[in-house]
DNA sequence: CGCCTTCTTGATGCGGTTCAAGTAAAGTGG
DNA sequence: CCACTTTACTTGAACCGCATCAAGAAGGCG
């Protein structure tokens, strides 16, 4: 674990998505900072059915939450951006009932379990930001619940991806040509939709050849925003403000 | 609205399945609690994109909450049980995004809205509280994630029969036969299911002639519990302590 | 260079949907 | 109290979206 960096001089807190926290609560969360932790590509950040007593802010890389059947089919619940919160689902009462994986390199921020109890305790307003996280969060498994009950696998695909690039942009990933690092494999899409590899491979090609998306190189862009919100039936929403520990 | 009905006698609390309370934080409650409000069957509690300043916890009866896509092909994310808080996930920051609909009549305690930080800042134990609620609905909507995208038509509906029991019987609702009610219509389990009604009967009924299960009359009742769950690839999880506002 | 992972494409088959009817039970109004 | 409607459940038949099996092509990487 390499020594803790102030979060005075975090990269992530001027984005635009974050919302501004007052100097003495930064200190206050800077102060109870364990550690920051630096992971590879494929390493197991929690581990189901295991009790950790860590909490974590991804800094830095993109990650992913998941569960397994017993038979060890995996579901992918939701991807994790630079800001996400990990740790505080499952585990708050008892082991962990999913599982957390790095997609690319990550960067952590490490607290103490307790220290959730701290900040509460001394910044009530920060258990209201949590609170926003965690529905935030929960809104986001509920578009998924939408997306593979209901949607069909082009929907399923074009859904996904206008996701992914709008919390891929809010994070601060886009180029100024509008494309973000995209570095899911189609196993993970599959897997996050609850199809086959195989039929992921061609509903992706699909919305290529109609043009609506690019993806090549590890980089995604959107072709029509609308017309791409349109195939995945999607209703607009808006994010703002959202909190940063 | 009937006149407010006093926290101390409320007849969740003392069920196993609630936490201890101390006498003040009850009060505290209690006196933030604006009234008590009975709803039909069938009544709309949060509309999907309207926005609402009040926060309600379930007394009675069952809810659901639902989500559907621009050509009203509706999923239900997860279903409400006594004790259940209604009005934190989505409606936090902006208008809901999901529904929430009676599916029994129902009574409900209400509050405003901005308690929460009154709560939070008088008790940051209820921060906890609160987190702890808002984690333990993400991991049901986590279980449904894994159902609709991962298991079989036979195992999702096995899966949530076995959810469904615990969940009622925790509230207490369960007769000394051990069965419960199930007021959910078959339509209901399919949108829950990412099924066709079709389909979801016929694979109910596959399970009442092997004797899994009984449905009948409105109430539930498992054969065997650990078959059931074998069939659902099911992994056990315990949950007790939970918190009630 | 050879191995491994990812992506791609074709062929076949099944799990689940859709369409269509019919039964049963529960509410509704005259 | 009985026709009438409505809602829930049931069953059969045809079809299709997607899974599965199989094999090949195209990169990374030690």
């Amino acid at each position: 674990m390499d020594a803790p960096i102030p979060c005075r001089s975090c990269p992530l807190r001027p984005l635009p998505t974050f919302k501004p926290m007052s100097a003495e609560i930064l200190a206050s969360i800077a102060a109870r900072k364990i550690g920051q932790l630096r992971l590879p590509v494929g390493a197991a950040i929690l581990t189901e059915r295991e009790t950790g007593d860590r909490l974590f802010t991804l800094m830095a890389g993109w990650a992913f939450r998941f569960m397994t059947l017993s038979d060890g089919r995996r579901q992918i619940l939701n991807i994790l951006f630079p800001g996400d919160l990990i740790g505080l689902q499952g585990e708050l009462m008892a082991a962990s009932s999913h599982g957390v994986e790095a997609l690319t390199d990550v960067s952590l921020c490490v607290f103490a379990r307790d220290s959730l109890w701290a900040f509460y305790r001394d910044h009530p307003e920060l258990a209201l930001d949590v609170t926003w996280l965690s529905a935030h969060e929960e809104r986001i498994v509920d578009e998924a619940v939408l997306s593979v009950g209901r949607r069909t696998a082009l929907e399923r695909i074009a859904a996904l991806l206008v996701h992914v690039h709008k919390r891929a942009s809010g994070a601060g990933l886009a180029r100024r040509d509008g494309s973000v690092p995209f570095p899911l494999t189609q196993i993970h899409v599959a897997d996050a939709l609850g199809l086959s590899p195989v039929h992921t491979n061609r509903m992706l090609q699909r919305l290529r050849r109609t043009g609506l998306i690019r993806l090549e190189g590890g980089r995604l862009a959107l072709g029509d925003l609308s017309t791409l919100q349109r195939v995945a039936r999607y209703w607009e929403q808006p994010a703002p403000g959202r909190p940063l520990l």
